[in-house]
DNA sequence: GTAAAACATAAACCTGACTTTAGGTCAAGA
DNA sequence: TCTTGACCTAAAGTCAGGTTTATGTTTTAC
């Protein structure tokens, strides 16, 4: 058993921090001895949970509702499995772009390390938008890419 | 030249967002005609550039600074690409974060399919820490091992 | 010429995720 | 005993990144 600022070392998270996520029910089972918290096991698997969960794009609030969900039972083994399944799949879309964003950076990393040797970019804005060197092309092209803005898979 | 009414359609962003980074200094070369907008080639990349740098964690502020020097000439090559250097390198540790997010929702995923087959979590609890099926243990360490919470490399 | 659609501004409002403040309890060591 | 440090609460404050509202102007289509 550990106190909150035990914790707050561990994670590297303010008390404050700790303080609010119980507020919010993000440790839905937590023991107090005279008021003061007590975290276990149960709770650390719960802050590690919830810092993954926080990565993936998930509000507090949503996080809330999944920690209920684990007080319920096997009755809501289905709708954690689910959440989990959806979380898999937004992070993996932001990998995507994530992998597209990194190319514009790199594409611009070599643009201006070319416009430094040139002093200008006269000659560089004459290779775009197509007569790049090969592997700035490349770049250049997974950078521009179009994306479409819709939320909505059509499936 | 476009209207911010096609460029909202173009990037899929609200109108209201266009105007509110052209209030936070993220165009500071376009043009006016009657007070009216005219978006054309340089803000469609200041555009996309925004969203990667975004994308890339940078603050709205640090962005306007960025297209501030993008007017100032070649005197300020050199920290232009220091900028999309320091955003490379933090989309790589960001990359490397969801790669350790990832890791921990397959597990999930893998945890609560076993959980709903077997109707309770007994044989998955009596597994734990360390002997789980091998590409389930392989998930597992990934998504259970440390990191230092330390922001400041000792270099 | 006129009405609707699209543009404009300033200022207030909103949301999520914390953080800070103000005031209080409690246990341990000097 | 007393004071220091670690804990507690409720409520207010903060910040980024927009969005909404109220009001007015310009452009476009008939």
């Amino acid at each position: 058993m550990y106190t909150i600022g035990q914790v707050s070392e561990m994670f590297g998270l303010p008390i404050s921090t700790l303080r609010y996520y119980d507020k919010e029910g993000l440790f839905p089972t937590m023991e107090r001895k005279n008021g003061i918290r007590k975290f276990g096991e149960d709770e650390l698997e719960a802050l590690r949970v919830i810092e993954c969960l926080k990565a993936s794009g998930l509000e507090i609030k949503d996080i809330m509702l999944f920690m209920q969900w684990c007080t319920e039972g096997p009755d809501t083994y289905p709708q954690r499995k689910e959440l989990f399944e959806r979380r898999r799949e937004a992070v993996q879309e932001e990998m995507a772009r994530l992998h597209k964003t990194l190319a514009m950076l790199e594409f611009k990393c070599w643009y201006y390390d070319t416009a430094i040797a040139d002093g200008n970019e006269e000659r560089l804005q004459s290779m775009l938008p197509d007569k790049l060197p090969p592997d700035a092309q490349r770049l250049y092209d997974i950078a521009h890419s179009y994306t479409s803005p819709s939320k909505q898979s059509i499936l």
